[in-house]
DNA sequence: TCTATTACTTACCTAAAGTATTGTAAGAGA
DNA sequence: TCTCTTACAATACTTTAGGTAAGTAATAGA
């Protein structure tokens, strides 16, 4: 039996699940995965999500520790968003899910010239 | 760039996040790795779901190719739900999420007793 | 003075998910 | 004959996650 924060889990996805039970804390990481980013090159690269969303995503990894928010206080603001040791080790579930997409499409969808992506390269640990 | 029924992705990872992009599918997927399940089964091992929504989460799954429906015409009825051959490729995705968890729970939770729950054995393809 | 910049906050609204209850077929047992 | 069972489907209602749109602070530059 597991315990995290009051809650009990018979299974250790279960608490995987249940951080990243929403729609964008997965994508998040993904988009930290090669870089520390900015509020706004989260918000311009995670295109569809909204800006109320993304503080309140951000917000919520911080508080599970996976992500680090670091304010620079400077004008206009500027808050660096960067993976934690924890947050990291997150690499190999979305290494396994842009695998599984790539055979999905290549069954159930088409490609249409090269994709625009790759598996972040930088801060492997 | 990737075409999946109409909608458009960047990279293959977005394709999985868009079909995961809720709070009950990849444990359907969890608990339908080791064996294939009837509808009762499901409802009790993913005791917190309720049964309107597990239904309507079954459908979803089958009209991604992602599990398979098959009916027995008995009574009372069985309905058996599997994993398709593209389903059990989830499996890596799955065992990262798995092995995370423990991580997790080693840095920011506590750990009583024996964990009742282990990586699916069965079924690997 | 006016506009631009960044990282939010606030108030309101909609859609997805959850709760609760009822209905169904068809055989088994009382 | 009547009730119980399984595996759902269907309906109505409530809750919550996420979306829309506007506002704010503080400074720099035109």
């Amino acid at each position: 039996m597991y315990f995290v924060n009051d809650k009990e889990f018979k299974c250790s996805v279960g608490v995987t699940l249940d951080i990243f039970n929403d729609k964008w804390k997965l994508s998040i990481i993904w988009h930290l995965l090669d870089n520390d980013k900015r509020f706004k090159q989260l918000h311009e690269e995670i295109s569809e999500i909204t800006q109320k969303t993304l503080t309140v995503k951000l917000r919520e990894l911080e508080s599970k520790n996976i992500i680090h928010r670091e304010v620079f206080p400077e004008v206009p603001p500027k808050v660096v968003y960067s993976l934690t040791s924890i947050g990291k080790k997150l690499r190999p579930v979305l290494e396994s899910m842009f695998n599984w997409g790539i055979e999905y499409v290549q069954e159930f969808g088409t490609i249409n010239g090269e994709s625009s992506c790759e598996i972040g390269s930088f801060n492997k640990e």
